[in-house]
DNA sequence: CTAATTCGGACTGATTCGTTCCGATTTGCA
DNA sequence: TGCAAATCGGAACGAATCAGTCCGAATTAG
């Protein structure tokens, strides 16, 4: 029941990225530095993040990295689900999941995709604009 | 964002000791079979949930398990708690994490809270009962 | 064309999860 | 009262996934 630990940390990146979001390109190691984790970490955040779509990714001298989309039009949902996959508490929830053994005598399974919707819910009611507000809310505190 | 195999099983091992609350007591090795799996795995299961006072055990021949409270008052949070202990999606919403390393600094902590508690809800909302009630509609179909 | 800087993927170590097994305890019966 | 069967409880083993680290390929500015 704990989200790993890359899905926090690209959560973190990304208010990071969005906060230089006018300054154009920006380097992984500059955001590592920034946000206080080793820049290998966050290397292999962004790697993920970038082969999802999230983020637009430059390479060469002077490249970086830059929000693929408008903040807005990103959400929580969106990122854990770059970086673990569908977001799936069961095996059953998941399209064609025929390992579990019980399948059809299986009698909670009914229930199980109504908790996965009230938990994906959540996480798409955040949006990556609520971070950056809350981030400039404690710099003027 | 993958709920334990462990926390699966127990909801099923529950649901089905439910089924046999007026029968009395039910060993564990009856329970696998009834759920198709691994007998010790049961076993380490309603370990667990005695340890966490959700089943009361009863050693000895003629023991076995039975329910320690009524089925109603008994939620899906019950259950996934007493195996992967307490509900919390990131290390910063546990009592008393001090092992991120940016604490103050984060700014999405404060969010983590809402969908925290958007999840224990959605828990929290189904109870035994409803289990083992969609278990007798599939019977009847 | 050179060189500097960057991302991208592959490797190693560690922690946790899942499974299995054996011992301690308790009750029922002779 | 003693024996014996059956049960739960905790401890040990193996496997899988995760976190972290490193080096190579690609690209652009000068």
């Amino acid at each position: 029941m704990r989200l790993s630990n890359l899905a926090d940390y690209a959560v973190v990146t990304m208010t990071a990225a969005a906060r230089h979001c006018g300054g154009g390109r920006v380097s992984a190691a500059e955001l590592a530095q920034e946000i206080q984790l080793p820049a290998p970490t966050v290397q292999k955040v962004v790697s993920k993040l970038t082969a999802a779509g999230l983020l637009r990714s430059v390479r060469g001298a002077k490249g970086g990295l830059q929000l693929a989309r408008p903040a807005a039009a990103i959400t929580l949902a969106d990122i854990v689900e770059a970086i673990e996959g569908p977001i799936a508490l069961t095996a059953c929830v998941d399209s064609g999941a025929h390992d579990c053994g019980l399948e059809q005598n299986c009698a909670v399974r009914p229930h199980w995709p109504i908790v996965n919707q009230a938990l994906r819910g959540a996480l798409a009611d955040i949006r990556l604009t609520q971070l950056a507000q809350t981030d400039n809310q404690r710099e003027l505190a």
